[in-house]
DNA sequence: ATCGTACATCGTATATATACGATAGCATTA
DNA sequence: TAATGCTATCGTATATATACGATGTACGAT
């Protein structure tokens, strides 16, 4: 890339191309599979169910948290994840937004 | 990537991650849109209404095509992009599964 | 104070993605 | 046949993403 041209676009399209980018790789979306179905999770046990390195796992779990998908929650001792359901809402109302257009 | 470990996941979450990875750049959900909107299309009306190069513009609808969200046709002396409603239509009814999958 | 646990971050290797100019292919038109 | 218009592809530069071992940081437990 020579220079970014992503930003000459609307701001609405920036924002679901970015929460889509987020939800591009499986590992994430079984992140967000896990962290629903246990409401709430630390990393370590994430690293159990993927066949995914500590390392990486942290990598993708930080690419959820930018994007807003996720949150971090300092619980006592530990450190657990958990959906940001607020933002989680946004990007699933955006997206059904943008297949009603589609669909007219 | 020392290896891939994309394909060490589901199935499913893998077409979800790839149909996302080609809705990743706000271009490629101009073209849809423009594409929904005009029915079918040339790549040069494309160049015209995007901040990009014909090469660029070029590699996205590669990207779409791959992704089978458009196809080509030749229409004549032309080559019209449209929508591939089949798949799209695929993509937002697993997307919808998703998110019923994460509120329960 | 030391140890162990849990996680982020660094460093690094490699693969993909983004962007564009140049060029090739392939019809239609002159 | 030559010129034109449209688009894909090549070549290339650069930016991001993916993956993991190693290391750093924080903190409770011993």
């Amino acid at each position: 890339m020579v220079t970014a041209k992503k930003d000459d676009f609307p701001e609405k399209d920036v924002q679901l191309s970015d929460w889509c980018k987020a939800l591009s790789h499986p590992a994430r979306i079984s992140i967000l599979r896990i962290l629903a179905a246990r409401t709430e999770c630390q990393c370590g046990e994430l690293v159990i169910d993927l066949p995914l390195a500590q390392a990486t796992v942290s990598q993708h779990l930080k690419v959820l948290k930018d994007a807003g998908l996720i949150q971090g929650e300092v619980d006592g001792p530990r450190l657990k994840y958990c959906m940001n359901k607020k933002n989680k809402d946004r990007f699933f109302k955006l997206i059904e937004q943008f297949n009603y257009h589609l669909s007219e």
